[in-house]
This record gives structure tokens, C-alpha cells and sequence, in this order.
DNA sequence: CGGTGGACCTGCTGGC
DNA sequence: TGCCAGCAGGTCCACC
């Protein structure tokens, strides 16, 4: 579900309510998840106060104040949602972080394919799951020659380039089809063969649609699954030009927007602005 | 090494 | 109405 701009908010929303304050209880009702969660060393967590929460690529790291960290990833289908702790429980509840003031962290994950670790500072800093990561999009290390320089004579479709988080990280299968026509590239175009000129246009396309994303809260698509840690909903959905728009007009153009599959993933684009 | 495809898991939708 | 194939925001790993 979440790409970097529904993590992102879901931080922001977080932030705002359990930076600085006490986890009292934490309650694992199943632990398996992508990775089996560490139960006994993560309810030993209770009683350390977060006193940050850091995003790094579609990970949250809620960092305590015992040299520890709460390492977080949604997958597909988690939600984080902060609620009153006599709210009745769902089926997919996985994980309550009861904190002082009456707030009760869930974590919900239909599919199960994310991940709660307990990890030392010191084990965060070095852990495999990290430290491989490219750089953010929205930060100083996304510059137009390191993007050039990565595909240098690479074959590949420049759809599987960007979704791939060694080049750089946070963008899935929803933002990178609206990158792609932002930038008006074809999403097959061997990453090898991009045209000098075209890689300004593609690097300022992925920062301008990740921050216009975060900006309107994120991507709830019509089965209403993305949240925001108080149940709001995002509103890009409102911008997506291409996004499981099949056969329907291209807002530029209107030829009909075309899907096919690539790298297993539901691939649209428009065949006229991005030929 | 680079690239592709399947596996992980549950639930919903649409076609027959 | 019921059944079943196909699909869903991500990531990792085995295999060519």
C-alpha cells in the first residue's frame, strides 16, 4: 500500500502525538509478520520514551530513549493508526503500543508482509536491511548526474530503474507511473538510453510528484485502505493522471491511456505523450 | 553481474 | 447465488 509519500504522512501524524511520551505496554496478538517479530525483546521495549521518529525510505525507525529503536515497515497492506484504547479490536490488529495520555498505537496488516524489529542503535546502524538503500528522492544525494550515472549502459526499463531501491528509494507502483508521464518517458525505455536532456526532466518529475503526494496527504484509492495515523484520508488520488486509468482520456491529450504488465505490476501510461 | 519471475498472505471483484 | 481466477500500495531470493 504505502509508497514514500503515505509513510511519510503517516510519520508526520505520529510525530505530533507520541514524540515524548512513554510506551506503557506493548502487545504482540501475532507475530507473523514478513519476518517473525522478536516478542519478548520488543514488550521489554515498554517503558522507554520515543523521543524521535525517523523516516528512511518506506521504513519509520521510532527511536527510544534506552539507545533502542522501534524499526516499522507496512508492506502492502499495514496501517499505524492512533486511537483511544477501549476501541474495539479488528481481526488484523497485529500490534498495540499502549503509550501514557490514553494513546494506543495499532499496527493492522491484512497481508502481513511488514515488519516490527527491536534493533540496538548500534545494530540499526549497520543492519542489512538499510544499508543497501539508495539515496531519498527528496534529498541532496538525488542529483541528476548520480541518477545518469547508476543506468550508465544498463538495459533495463526505466519503470524497474526507479522502483529499484538500491538506485533510490520510496517509489512503488502508484507514484512511478505518475512520474514516468510527469517526465514523459515510456516506461520500457531501456534506462541505458535515456537522452541526456531527459534526465533533468525525469529527476525534477520524481521529487515534484513525491512532494506534491505528501503535500495532499497521500493516495487513498478507492478501496479506502491508505490512512493517515488519525483515519483521514490522502487526496492525490485527485491528481493521478495515468494510475488505473485504463482507456480513459490522457489529460494532456486524450488518446486513451494504455496498461500493461511490467515487473509483474499493473504498468499505465499514455502511448502519445510518452511514445 | 544483470535481469526476470515467483513467493510470501488475505481479501475483494468480476466473469461464467 | 456460488465458485474461481486474477489482482492489490512491497520486498527478497533463487535461478537463468
Amino acid at each position: 500500500m504505502p509508497e514514500l509519500p503515505e509513510v511519510e504522512t503517516i510519520k508526520r501524524g505520529l510525530e505530533l502525538r507520541i514524540v515524548d511520551r512513554t510506551i506503557l505496554l506493548i502487545t504482540v496478538r501475532n507475530p507473523n509478520l514478513r519476518r517473525r517479530v522478536p516478542t519478548p525483546a520488543l514488550r521489554a521495549a515498554a517503558g522507554a520514551k520515543v523521543t524521535s521518529i525517523r523516516r528512511r525510505a518506506k521504513y519509520l525507525i521510532f527511536e527510544l530513549d534506552t539507545q533502542r529503536a522501534i524499526l516499522i515497515h507496512l508492506g502492502m497492506s499495514g496501517r499505524l493508526s492512533l486511537v483511544a484504547p477501549e476501541t474495539p479490536l479488528s481481526k488484523h490488529d497485529h500490534l498495540l503500543f499502549g503509550f501514557e495520555g490514553d494513546i494506543e498505537l495499532r499496527y493492522h496488516d491484512v497481508r502481513r508482509f511488514g515488519l516490527v524489529l527491536l534493533l540496538s542503535f548500534a545494530e540499526l546502524a549497520v543492519h542489512p536491511l538499510l544499508s543497501h538503500l539508495g539515496p531519498e528522492p527528496l534529498g541532496r544525494g538525488f542529483t541528476t548526474d548520480y541518477l545518469k550515472a547508476k543506468a550508465a549502459k544498463r538495459k533495463i526499463p526505466v519503470k524497474s530503474y526507479l522502483m529499484n531501491s538500491r538506485i533510490v528509494v520510496g517509489i512503488g507502483n502508484i507514484y512511478v507511473n505518475e512520474i514516468l508521464f510527469a517526465a514523459g518517458i515510456h516506461p520500457l525505455q531501456p534506462v541505458g538510453e535515456i537522452l541526456e536532456t531527459e534526465w533533468d526532466a525525469l529527476r525534477t518529475a520524481v521529487r515534484k510528484v513525491l512532494r506534491t503526494a505528501i503535500g495532499r496527504g497521500g493516495t487513498t484509492l478507492k478501496d479506502g485502505q491508505f490512512r493517515n495515523a488519525s483515519g483521514e484520508l490522502g487526496y492525490f488520488q485527485q491528481k493521478l493522471c495515468v494510475y488505473d486509468r485504463e482507456g480513459e482520456p490522457c489529460v494532456n491529450c486524450a488518446a486513451e491511456i494504455v496498461r500493461i504488465t511490467l515487473c509483474n505490476r499493473s504498468t499505465y501510461y499514455c502511448p502519445i505523450c510518452q511514445g
